[in-house]
DNA sequence: ATATATCCGACTGTTTTAGTAGGATATAAT
DNA sequence: ATTATATCCTACTAAAACAGTCGGATATAT
C-alpha cells in the first residue's frame, strides 16, 4: 500500500511552484534542480498538474509556472486527483466496479471507512499547510 | 494506492474463521468454498495468519482453524501485520529507510500524518467489528 | 532565424503481484 | 502399518504496474 512516485513528486513540485515568485513563476528546469528530479520525468508531472488546472504558465522561452489560485484554496485531494482518477483503497470501491460479494465478504464497510478517513484527511490539508510544514497528525 | 489481494483475502478468511464453531474450527477447504478463493492461494494466506499467531489448528486429518483470542481483542492492525511488515504509505516512512531530503521536501509531515491516520483507524477496528459488519466511517 | 522551454506520445527495463505447482510432513481412521 | 486427508512450505511463472527515458512537435522571446 504505497503511493506512486509520480504522486509524491507531484506534491513536491507543486509546493516548489507555490513558493516561487507569484509573477515570474518557476521553470521546470529549476524545479528539477531544486528537487533533484530528472527534468524529463518532471515534465510529465508538471504537465499533469497543469491539466488538472492547478498551475498555469505561458509556453515558449519565457515560461514559468504559477499556481492558479491561493495555496489555501488548493487541497491535497485536488493535487492527488491530478495523478490518480480517484481514491479507492481496493477495487471494489472504484466508481466503475460493482461488488457482488455482499453476502460473503464482511469487510466492505471496513474498507469504505478507511477510504473515507483518507479522503477526509486529503480534503483537510491544503497546499498552504504543506508550504508551512504544518504538523497535521496531532489531532 | 491499493491494498494487495492477499491482505484483502486474509481479512475475509479470518472473519470466516472467527465465525466458525469455536470448537471444531473450519477447514481451508471450506473457507475456500465459502469465499470463492482457490485453495492453494488460500493456503498461503491462512499460513500467514497462523504465523502471526492470530489463528491456530491441529495438523493432519482432523484439522480446523480457530482464532487464538476473542475477536474483540484482535485489531485490523494486527491482521494487517500478518501480510505486510509495516504501515508506510511512502518508503521514507519505513523503519529501515532514512530520509535525507528534509530541506527540500516539504511533504514529509503530510505523509506522516496520513500514515498515522491509517494506523489509528486500523487500531480502532476489531475483528468483532468486521464480523458484525459495523459501520465505521460515520465518525 | 535561432535558442529556449513546454508539450506529448511512445517505449523499455525492472519490480511487484497474483496465482499455480509440487512435494514434505503430520495425524486420524482403518 | 497403511492409507487418506489436510496442512506446511518453497519455488516458480505470467501478467500487470511502475519508474524513468527518448524523440520530436510546438510556441514564444530575442
Amino acid at each position: 500500500m504505497k503511493f506512486r512516485t509520480k504522486t509524491r513528486y507531484g506534491m513536491r513540485a507543486i509546493v516548489e511552484i507555490a513558493k516561487a515568485d507569484r509573477k515570474k513563476g518557476i521553470l521546470q528546469k529549476d524545479i528539477s534542480k531544486n528537487q533533484g528530479i530528472s527534468i524529463k520525468y518532471l515534465d510529465q508531472i508538471v504537465h499533469a498538474l497543469k491539466e488538472a488546472g492547478l498551475i498555469e504558465n505561458v509556453k515558449g522561452k519565457k515560461s514559468g509556472y504559477r499556481i492558479t489560485r491561493n495555496a489555501s484554496d488548493i487541497t491535497v485531494h485536488q493535487i492527488h486527483l491530478a495523478f490518480e482518477p480517484e481514491i479507492a483503497v481496493i477495487d471494489c470501491l472504484s466508481k466503475d466496479v460493482e461488488c457482488r460479494l455482499e453476502d460473503v465478504c464482511h469487510t466492505i464497510s471496513f474498507w469504505t471507512g478507511l477510504n473515507q478517513v483518507i479522503i477526509n484527511y486529503f480534503n483537510e490539508v491544503t497546499l498552504q499547510d504543506l508550504m508551512e510544514g504544518r504538523n497535521l497528525h496531532s489531532q
